[in-house]
RNA sequence: UGUCCCAUGGUGUAAUGGUAACACUCCGGUUUUUGGUACCGUCAUUCAAGGUUCGAGUCCUUGUGGGACAACCA
């Protein structure tokens, strides 16, 4: 993809230092670790992009690796939708693992910690065990069952393994130190019994191991030579070292831990358990709602793959805290969109517009650009007559010079078609504009090359005419919270600042060609924004989601 | 009251002891049959104070501020 011969960040540094020690590039093996316990999200994505984009830059394969160690949260089919996902961003892993498959291994390994003392059986209630654990300011203090014999340790952790135990009995915990700095040096839990099926082992096992214990033995078991994960996780790294130190062949690839700041974008949470309570609470309709930060509900919103790729991608990784302007991840969308989506006229708010001397009964079909940014694109038809619908807020009676937008007395040019000039409204009883009348120049019709065809005007509008129009259903999306970082608020829960009107239904007026576009499709609605059909469309009506509005500098000179 | 991590424009990243760079946003302008796109321009001496050095965003010290760590979760 692109020459590795740079850094482009302090992970890549990491790397070449690594391959200018002796490291060969043939070994460099990444991994993406997901536990399947929910739908992946915006965060995930970047960490995605992070370590596929090493594996493109390196040329080195990738590893998709579930990390299924607790069967009481973990399902199946969270394991296929996030394969869907990943696939979707446009990766291909080179093996699909799962921690459940290193059970043996990891069992095996446990028993030889236990021989060489490395290892207890603990028997205490996990109140106990806590509370033997001090503090982050007070070292912990020792088990009583820490010096249990090799013989008795065996007995009893071959017991859990057969399921001789009930849950919370006994536990098998590392032997390393109750007085360290690091809490999590403190005896951790390697083994726990859980009497659950699990969704691919089932009831093979009635202990599961820890993450701790799991996944850098995991990472060394596949020769992931780099295992990059989120800051939380830096106080583990002693721990994954300890483990590793355990069990390693110096002759065989060491994995290595290195830690990076999560990335958040503003407007949004991005933790599982936040995102289940915006579904649960019935704030969204669902996972894949359209206002979710997870990538299918940016899927469904009409995000590209390739804009969440140059999003991840342009903002960097680095080891601050950061919370990055939904602005950022606008423009990429917004950039992609540009180039692959179809142009297509749909007014939201219509309202009638007559053409008084155009011939009643006459239908033209005019001739429309697809994407001006793509001539392979083409042309489509667009019918043209003499009712039309344009935007209400296209109009005003009487207008200043920054309004360049019909009024009375003025010319703008309606896309694709005609020059006209406003001749006057009709109002009803309260004062609405219920109607608007303008004439046409019959010599101006775009493209015709005509003399008049190419006078400037300054303003152009889009339209429908009013016999062809489809009515279509516009979902117009708005950020989901109203503040920039909801989740870090000392007094107030994320929930209180959910934005209440981040969905807004309408019907709008579109042109005929929106009936050929199948689900999932983006398209520009000129000079409003990017918008995509929904999977809730049918026969009878499609459905639009807004995935991002176009920028409007008008809206901000009108402010 | 401990250990560890972090600090560069409004935002995100870069600068590997040698003139603070790039992108987004904002603001201003050019082009335009989308008030879109494209293009051009303005906006920081790097948390503070000391120190080392010919030279410090970068190294050292001390502060200040932010963050992580006490699940039989990952």
């Amino acid at each position: 993809m692109s020459d590795a011969t740079k850094a482009s960040n302090f992970i890549e540094e990491i790397i070449y230092e690594d391959l200018n020690n002796g490291l060969s590039q043939d070994t460099l093996r990444f991994r993406f670790p997901p536990e399947p316990n929910g739908y992946l999200h915006i965060g995930h994505a970047s960490a995605i992009c992070l370590n596929f984009g090493l594996g493109e830059k390196f040329g080195q394969p990738v590893n998709l690796r579930f990390d299924d160690t607790n069967p009481a949260k973990e399902e199946s089919k969270y394991v296929d939708a996030i394969q869907e996902d990943v696939k979707w961003l446009g990766y291909k892993w080179d093996n699909l693992c799962y921690a459940s498959d290193y059970f043996q291994e990891l069992y095996d390994w446990a028993v030889q910690l236990v021989k060489d003392g490395k290892a207890y059986v603990d028997s205490q209630s996990s109140e106990e065990i806590a509370s033997q654990k001090g503090s982050p300011t007070e070292p912990g203090v020792d088990s009583p069952y820490r010096n249990r014999s090799v013989e008795e340790n065996l007995a009893l952790f071959e017991g859990m393994k057969n399921g001789d135990y009930g849950e919370s009995e006994h536990v098998l915990r590392a032997k390393i130190n109750m007085q360290s700095t690091n809490m999590l040096m403190r005896d951790p839990i390697m083994y726990r019994v859980v009497n659950r099926a699990h969704h691919r082992t089932g009831t093979d096992w009635k202990i599961y191991p820890m993450y701790d214990w799991t996944h850098g033995e995991s990472d060394y078991l596949e020769q992931i030579t780099h295992s990059f994960c989120t800051l939380e996780f830096l106080p583990h790294r002693e721990l994954y070292d300890w483990f590793l130190d355990q069990i390693v062949d110096p002759n065989k690839i060491r994995p290595k831990q290195r830690e990076f700041a999560r990335r958040n974008v503003s407007h949004t949470v991005t933790s599982k358990r936040k995102l289940q309570k915006l579904v649960e609470s019935g704030v969204v309709t669902g996972w894949d709602d359209p206002r979710m930060t997870t990538i299918s509900g940016l899927r469904r919103r009409g995000f590209t793959a390739a804009s969440l790729r140059n999003f991840a991608t342009s903002i960097g990784i680095a080891k601050r805290d950061n919370l990055v302007d939904l602005n950022h991840l606008e423009f990429h969308l917004r950039e992609d969109l540009n180039k692959v989506a179809d142009r297509v006229m749909c007014v939201l708010d219509p309202v009638k517009l007559v053409i008084t001397n155009y011939p009643d009964d006459k239908v033209e079909m005019l001739q429309a650009e697809n994407n001006q940014e793509d001539d392979s694109r083409g042309f489509r038809e667009v019918p043209f007559s003499k009712e039309l619908y344009i935007e209400r807020e296209d109009f005003k009676e009487e207008a200043n010079k920054k309004y360049f937008r019909l009024s009375i007395g003025k010319e703008v040019r309606l896309k694709n078609g005609y020059i006209i000039k406003g001749e006057g409204c009709i109002k009803d009883a309260n004062g609405n504009i219920t109607e608007i009348h303008a004439t046409y120049d019959p010599d101006s019709q775009s493209g015709s090359g005509s003399e008049a065809s190419l006078r400037k005007v300054k303003g152009t509008l889009h339209w429908v005419s009013a016999a062809h129009a489809v009515p279509v259903e516009v979902r117009l999306y708005d950020r989901l919270f109203t503040v920039p970082s909801p989740d870090t608020d000392k007094e107030k829960d994320f929930m209180e600042f959910v934005n209440t009107d981040s969905l807004e239904v309408i019907t709008a007026m579109a042109e005929p060609s929106v009936k050929e576009l199948e689900v999932g499709t983006s398209v520009q609605f000129q000079r409003i924004g990017y918008f995509c059909v929904d999977k809730d469309s049918t026969e009878e009506k499609i459905v639009f989601n807004r995935t991002v509005g176009l920028r409007d500098t008008w809206a901000k000179i009108d402010a």
